[in-house]
DNA sequence: TTGACAGGCAAGTGGCGACTTGCCTACAAC
DNA sequence: GTTGTAGGCAAGTCGCCACTTGCCTGTCAA
């Protein structure tokens, strides 16, 4: 019945989005970056083990791509998912007035 | 730290996304045109309680508005705050070659 | 080689959400 | 009025998902 779940299982959450959105200001940060932005900008107190796994869902969903490089696993976001979304449920164009 | 979470909730549960495009393929429906045509098209078995509960998630996101005429209560579907989304996570624009 | 650092794996728990069940209200035809 | 249709409300159940807990693997510096 539907093309892609986990899109939008992924987008589901606030933690992910937060993520996305932080992806977005930096992108290619290790998973230990990652929770320390979280906390110290957006305030959310996540273990861990819990962004660990938020990442595995964005990972699957096509919304973030992993490098690795030695010890360090880098996270690149990839927003071309949500082109799926826009094309599913066409978006009236606003016309701008000529 | 979210500004909408009712709209990724809403586009959390897969039944709730085909009625959004039940309603994109005709607009305009009652509770039990929808209930009919989910099971007709999609195959799917739900409650006539239950499209009416996604139907009032889907419309305190915003994606979809009433109409009161009588005994009849018409769904129409609005795809405008899916534009949210790709203005929060930009999507690359494919450049067609020129 | 030993310690510290970056990350992974797996079982267990708790809460939220989808769905059911049962009864109720409103409108229309007869 | 009565009957049938369209929809609403609220409590209860059940399964999934986010998160924790504990331990393990791999990499680099000393």
């Amino acid at each position: 019945m539907d093309a892609r779940p986990d899109l939008f299982r992924a987008l589901g959450d606030a933690t992910r989005r937060t993520i996305l959105d932080e992806l977005t200001d930096r992108d290619g940060q290790t998973l230990f970056e990652i929770c320390g932005r979280l906390t110290m900008k957006h305030g959310l107190a996540s273990s861990r083990q819990a962004i660990s796994q938020h990442l595995a869902v964005l990972e699957q969903a096509g919304l973030v791509h992993t490098r690795r490089q030695g010890r360090y696993k880098f996270h690149h976001i990839d927003t071309s998912p949500l082109r799926s979304i826009v094309e599913r449920w066409p978006i009236d164009r606003e016309e701008p007035t000529p």
